[in-house]
DNA sequence: TCAGGGCAATGACTTTAGTCACGGAAATTG
DNA sequence: CAATTTCCGTGACTAAAGTCATTGCCCTGA
């Protein structure tokens, strides 16, 4: 796909002129990531904007112990660590490449930031990809201190299902876990609690959902 | 104060021009709430825009079992529930007042936004709003998942003292437990572990500070 | 093809947090 | 100022989650 597609995808550039996309190319560079290289740091200052142009980017924050919670994972069309461009802070979370072969876009800040200067439109939109962010970072929030690993669980099958009723697990328990906020053996342990619960069915890694309205059940109100 | 100058102090108003302040104000209203008494409820649609004159609003997230995370909480001079003004979406969260007493200052949605259209630095402002909620979003959910409560309360009771060495905690225990996403009794007790400790000292509702470092390293490791 | 690395499973245990039930202190108000 | 409400403290218990250690599977690449 031509970088210029991919760019189009991102929220707040749906609706700019072609020749600012333009410019958003000459003046800007692929970068090529290996799995789990770093595309910026917590605390690092803002150095442009990244768009994931192939494979997937992981924001997450990490404990002094290690521990990692991911906050978001970002495919090919989207832009990731755009905060501090808009709100010109420093970065509140990490960013590595989740697979390897990842690629980004990148943008130098100034760049960027006359864009937006000569098209107010990037803006509006960009609240929109804000408020999005803000959303998902509320249910975040609520799900961690509310709710139960098992129900975070069965809400990660529920999303990861996509209306499916078999389904593979792609991701490790590990990778899960960083979802979910906790650590590989618990995911282990409660996927092997909602099997013999009858909820679900395990082979491998794939998943059969045998009883859809107690999944449900679990993920909204345990 | 005057209306006027509480909305000025408005994040995204700071820089509107006099007249716009002066259209919030004719074509707005005054509302007064007990305490507890809600101003707008999570799921619901965004009727206006909402800024505190007088007393305290909490955002709050609640479970299906009545156990609350407050959010946030704003007192005079700052807009509460602002993002689905900004993205058009429905209420993440819920709002109350905070206080017996408390005065909002409300402007019919329409009204804002037709302001928003004629105003674009209203949009840019509007970033840094939304950033800043994003940000306190994302520490909520770090601390959360990632630390412990003695940890969450260290940290809220330095940022109560405000550098203080002696203070009074104003909030009941049920407040801040709200705000450490626990219960009442786990902070209470939590509140002992520390004194017993000799990190703080307690006599009744007044906490020293005996041990700086020590309380700073729990905030930040445990 | 087999050696090694990564991943999953799981038992045993510890720690952390939440629930329940109660007594009593403190504050508010008619 | 007495009655009532609100709040705090605490013991005893349960539940949820995290840690540690070990085993074995399965894929991949030399």
């Amino acid at each position: 796909m031509e970088i210029k597609d991919t760019l189009r995808q991102v929220l707040f550039l749906k609706t700019v002129s072609d020749d600012a996309i333009a410019s958003l190319i000459v003046s800007g560079q692929r970068l090529r990531l290996d799995k789990g290289e770093l595309l910026f740091a917590e605390l690092g200052r803002c150095r442009g904007l990244h768009v994931v142009l192939v494979g997937a980017v992981k924001v997450t924050k990490t404990d002094s112990r290690g521990r990692e919670l991911t906050l978001s994972l970002q495919g090919p069309g989207t832009s990731v660590g755009e905060l501090p461009l808009f709100d010109g802070g420093n970065y509140p979370y990490s960013a590595e490449a989740a697979q390897a072969g990842t690629e980004v876009w990148f943008v130098p800040r100034e760049i960027f930031r006359s864009l937006m200067h000569s098209h107010p439109e990037i803006a509006d939109r960009a609240l929109l990809a804000l408020g999005r962010q803000l959303r998902q970072m509320v249910q975040i929030a609520e799900a961690q201190s509310l709710y139960t690993v098992q129900s975070r669980l069965a809400a990660y099958l529920l999303e990861t299902a996509n209306g499916k009723t078999k389904f593979r697990l792609d991701a490790t328990n590990d990778d899960i876990a960083g979802r979910l906020g906790t650590v590989r053996e618990v995911v282990s342990r409660t996927l092997r609690t909602l099997k013999e619960a009858q909820v679900i069915g395990l082979q491998g890694r794939w998943v059969t959902i045998s009883d859809l309205t107690e999944l449900r059940r679990i993920a909204k109100t345990d």
